[in-house]
DNA sequence: CAGGTCGGCATTTTT
DNA sequence: TGCCGACCTG
């Protein structure tokens, strides 16, 4: 990195290339301030040189500011361009998400609450292993309580700021079977994470909120030493997030909030876009600056923008304008399957990179899509196409098993109430520990009030313990007890390493087979990042006594906190992939958004759903927005999905586009099968599905192609206009077909009773002709 | 106790 | 389709 130059002429140049919106919203001061900030419009710098002004020509302290961002990366990189503007570090001022934050807040002060300052952090894997042997403690059946369901009810709740005790109260004797489980199963499963000196995701933000609660002097030091709150993103943040900005910012109300509702895409995990929408009622007084230049897109893509958010009811009224050129037309890409869609997107990233206007680098492309499982048709394309990407999310790497395996290691080690990291690694490598010995050693040591690994420790005296099992327990006991010891003397890393080492777990992966290779070279990735980790602690906590934590206690917090979004790499020159929620906050100069069709993007569920149906539209607005200059719009026929076979029609979401943004394209391998279809019934081709030819035309002309065809085999063959006949309802004219494989539904304009919805499976409807 | 096989099942998005 | 968990066998 460059060294730091930062001066008074720096502020001021950064200062003079503001637009007098972004200018008013730096030279804020005081008081609350909404940023409605449209997409590409320049927010990060608002905030960035907004801090550095506070700092520099307010003499605010900079550990008197407190900044919330949305990933931890977007935090290192405000702390940098505020560093690379002032010429030095904003020493002490805090800068994380709200998760980062409130495990830092909770380093210092869980204490209050019964836990101490090492506690674990339980990841949402872990959180559910540990509902589903808190459910089965409580012999109750977690086939009929499925752990994930509970998991996101109980989420729920934590993100609404119900405790256990309020929630058993409303709905203990309640009439919903599931609520009235839940609610047996809250209180003990936090119970449960207390005895093991641990918090889930939720905790990080709902428990400081409890303390900041229940304290009030302490409440007031923080009150007293954040001066000024700034929060990117907050249209996605949820109740109990507004809380703890609430309880800090009562007072001075020196908050900015910058954010744009119509990116809100988390409603599903409890965000709740009407802090955004309500913010000037919450906040009497506040001023609110409306960022509607954007700096990114050309203004086709823009427009296309416009006109497809439009279509949402609840939303403030905005237009984004743009100064850049017109741009070349949207590409909507029609192709036959999931691998001709792969296909031809990795062909026309090839063509991009050797075009002789304008040839594009791999790092300026991005591909986006709706679920993680659309990534593998485009891997295998890549791979054996040989252009070089990566992947942002999906299968996380410290999700992986191997890598899981040997951070419950250093979990307990950290920590030896962790009884999850026990009873992964008791019998990991294998050590003659079965199901039944650990059984019996679960319930000693409850009896006896020991932790697991207590219990361990003295496994001689616990009762119908097989020989082996003791022998095996005692030393695994006697092992962490040793490893406990290094770990006052190592760093993270060189512990790290010399566990591996002394468990031989290099070599046992590799004993396990084909993938076992993999696993090694990943668990050796795990080992190189943990010896990097001593250089960026320095850095994070620059002045800071860890009195708090110890080393290992925040690597393992940081694992647990970072995202592969803040893994991702971008000096690398390779495509990237990634889900459209995850490209939030990116921009590319080339963008392609794949699988748009209706069921998929829109996804089925959403249907029916206006809310939901609105989220997602917003989504794809956040997609079609990350374009700078390019944006490709592709879709597919059919799919696979989870096994079978689904037919899809073109997303009626690209029908709000206007046809004249939009260029059509054919795969080759559809234009082959069209020239033979064609030939052999003596048709013309090419006509209706030309370059000319709007995206209504081809959505209804694809309509037809799916129905002659006689593809769908769940349901009848309809399509719009179709006369049919049911039993009940007599006949009528199908009107419209919407949905998705077996969710297909049709509307059906009857002769006698009007308009129905049904769903074609169950309909029975008899074409009639 | 460990390892293998078979069947059932889900499958949206994530800090 | 592919993963996970339950069950069975050596």
């Amino acid at each position: 990195m460059n060294a730091p130059t930062g001066s008074m002429d720096d502020i001021a140049e950064h200062y003079r290339n503001l637009n007098p919106e972004q200018r008013t919203a730096v030279e804020h001061v005081e008081g609350p301030i909404l940023v409605l900030a449209g997409a590409g419009s320049g927010k990060t710098r608002v905030l960035t040189v907004r801090i550095a002004r506070l700092i520099r020509e307010h003499g605010v302290p900079p550990e008197r500011i407190l900044s919330v961002t949305f990933t931890n990366k977007a935090a290192g990189e405000m702390r940098e361009r505020v560093r690379a503007i002032l010429g030095h570090d904003p020493i002490g001022s805090w800068m994380g998400t709200f998760h980062s934050l409130g495990a830092r807040f909770l380093r210092r002060h869980a204490d209050l609450l019964g836990w101490d300052s090492t506690f674990t952090i339980f990841d949402a894997d872990e959180s559910l292993r540990e509902i589903k042997r808190v459910t089965e403690r409580l012999d109750l059946d977690p086939k009929r309580w499925k752990p994930k369901a509970v998991r996101a009810a109980l989420s729920d709740a934590k993100n609404r700021l119900i405790t256990p005790g309020e929630f058993k109260a409303s709905h203990e004797a309640g009439f919903d079977l599931f609520m009235r489980t839940v609610s047996e199963i809250y209180p003990e499963y936090q119970k449960s994470l207390r005895d093991q000196n641990a918090f889930d995701f939720d905790d990080l933000l709902v428990k400081p909120v409890e303390i900041l609660d229940s304290h009030p002097g302490l409440l007031q030091r923080y009150r007293d030493r954040f001066a000024f709150i700034l929060v990117d993103e907050y249209q996605d943040t949820n109740h109990a997030q507004f809380r703890f900005l609430e309880l800090l910012a009562a007072g001075h109300h020196n908050l900015m909030v910058v954010g744009d509702d119509d990116q809100s895409i988390y409603g599903w995990r409890g965000a709740d876009i009407r802090n955004i929408l309500d913010f000037e009622r919450s906040y009497p007084g506040a001023e609110v600056v409306r960022l509607e230049e954007n700096y990114r897109s050309t203004s086709v893509i823009l427009e296309a923008a416009n006109q497809v958010i439009r279509r949402n009811v609840h939303r403030k009224e905005k237009t984004l304008r743009t100064a850049r050129e017109e741009g070349a037309r949207l590409t909507l890409v029609e192709t036959a399957d999931e691998r001709d869609e792969a296909r031809w997107i990795v062909e026309e990233v090839e063509a991009l990179r050797s075009a002789e206007e304008t040839p594009r680098m791999y790092g300026d492309i991005s591909i986006l899509y709706r679920t993680n499982a659309q990534s593998r048709a485009l891997e295998d394309a890549f791979r054996r196409r040989g252009v070089p990407y990566q992947i942002v999310g999906g299968v996380r790497f410290y999700e992986r098993r191997e890598i899981q395996d040997v951070l419950a290691y250093l979990r307990l080690i950290s920590n030896p109430r962790d009884a999850g990291a026990f009873l992964r690694v008791v019998n990991y490598p294998k050590r003659g520990i079965g199901k039944t010995s650990q059984g019996r050693l679960v319930e000693w040591a409850g009896s006896e009030g020991l932790t697991l690994l207590e219990a361990a420790a003295r496994a001689d005296e616990a009762p119908n313990l097989p020989k082996g099992a003791t022998r095996s327990l005692l030393d695994f006991a006697g092992r962490i007890a040793t490893f406990a010891e290094r770990a006052q003397e190592l760093a993270v890393g060189n512990l790290l390493e010399e566990v591996i080492e002394d468990l031989d777990l290099l070599q046992n992966l590799r004993d396990e087979g084909p993938e076992g290779e993999d696993r090694a070279e990943n668990v050796k990735e795990l080992i190189a990042g943990a010896l990097e980790f001593d250089v960026e602690l320095a850095e994070e906590w620059e002045g800071a006594p860890p009195e708090h934590f110890t080393e290992l206690d925040l690597f393992l917090q940081q694992i647990a906190l970072v995202t592969d979004l803040d893994r991702a790499d971008d000096e690398a020159d390779t495509v990237t992939f990634m889900t459209l929620h995850n490209a939030k906050g990116l921009e590319f100069p080339v963008v392609f958004i794949a699988g748009l069709e209706d069921g998929l993007f829109p996804m089925g569920r959403a249907w029916d759903d206006p809310t939901q149906l609105e989220e997602e539209r917003r989504l794809f607005y956040v997609g079609i927005t990350r374009a700078e200059d390019r944006l490709y719009l592709t879709h597919a026929r059919e799919r696979r999905r989870a096994g079978d076979f689904m037919f899809g029609k073109l997303s009626s979401f690209v029908d709000d586009i206007p046809e004249q943004l939009l260029e059509m394209r054919r795969s080759p391998r559809l234009e082959r099968e069209r020239a033979s279809f064609s030939g052999s019934r003596g048709r013309g081709g090419g006509d209706g599905f030309g370059s000319t030819a709007g995206a209504e035309a081809a959505r209804k002309r694809h309509e037809e192609e799916v129905f002659e065809a006689g593809l769908n085999q769940d349901a009848p063959h309809l399509g719009k206009g179709a006369r049919v006949s049911h039993k009940t309802f007599g006949s009528g004219t199908v009107v419209d077909v919407t949905g998705f494989g077996r969710d297909v539904k049709v509307t059906v304009d009857f002769d006698t009773v009007g308009e129905k919805k049904l769903l074609a499976r169950y309909a029975g409807l008899e074409r009639e002709f």
